[in-house]
DNA sequence: ATGATGTTGACCGGAATAGTCGTGAATTAC
DNA sequence: GTAATTCACGACTATTCCGGTCAACATCAT
């Protein structure tokens, strides 16, 4: 349901979080820091400007930073930018094409609903706190 | 998340709980009153034999067959079968390869588990009451 | 100008999905 | 036993999606 793009993408914009504290942050850096193919990530930010979750400006010292506070973007909005409608059937919330399939449908409508309840409750500031948690601890970790 | 694949196999087995009261149903019936690819079918009804979720009989008058009650199916046991684990990302259920994907887990469980709860609620049973009550409705408005 | 950087879209390989088909094996009816 | 019926299984194809690369172009700072 959720690949590499969508999990890419939210760390790339957690990246943008932690460190987009003072002027934008260059794809070389989110690539190396995250793990994530540098000419993929390209697509990604693409994407993620368009839907204008983020703000990139170009030349030397450009990069790019969150269009927004991080408190503002939620998981549900970064996830349905780069994988589309996260409906686990197609029949649900694609209105153009009258599909033949879904019985069913009203279990789905359920686990859908509490999907975008739940994934729309996480910001990237949430996200953001919780991976500086974690570099902590894996930091400290390696210190004993 | 939930291909044709899915869909039809859980449309099979209610055409069996409703129709496979007096012996087996054989599978030219299913597909001609669930719209179902006949040769595609086979391999659906192979692999819910294969999980035990059917009963096949060659010969005339064979067919297929819930193997256990309606109300003892779930709607997990069959999409898990036919699509296989329904997690939404890759690191929850597979143990095997250690990915270095997900962040954010810890959302996706709450959502992966309230899904695998709500889909182990329905039974076979409960989708054929639905569904003939469906029929009987569309039958209704076609008379009015 | 020029070089660093971002922007875009074309392209590719692999995997999964969605089917089809042909052949064989079991069972029943005659 | 033979024919008819029905399932059983595997090979094969077509199409779509995904992850990822690449090259050409645009733009900005200096």
């Amino acid at each position: 349901m959720i690949g590499t793009k969508g999990d890419y993408g939210v760390r790339a914009l957690i990246d943008l979080a932690m460190y987009g504290g003072d002027g934008p942050v260059q794809r070389a850096e989110i690539a190396r820091r995250q793990h994530v193919p540098e000419a993929y990530l390209d697509h990604l930010l693409a994407q993620l400007r368009r839907a204008g979750l983020i703000r990139s400006t170009r030349g030397p010292s450009g990069g790019h930073e969150l269009a927004r506070d991080a408190k503002e973007i939620t998981l549900l909005q970064v996830l349905e930018t780069l994988e589309g409608s996260l409906a686990p059937l197609p029949c649900l919330e694609d209105h153009d094409g009258e599909g033949t399939v879904c019985a069913q449908q009203w279990v789905w409508r359920e686990i859908y609903d509490d999907m975008r309840v739940r994934l729309g409750a996480v910001s990237l500031q949430n996200l953001a706190d919780r991976e500086r948690e974690r570099l902590l601890q894996t930091a400290l970790s390696y210190s004993i």
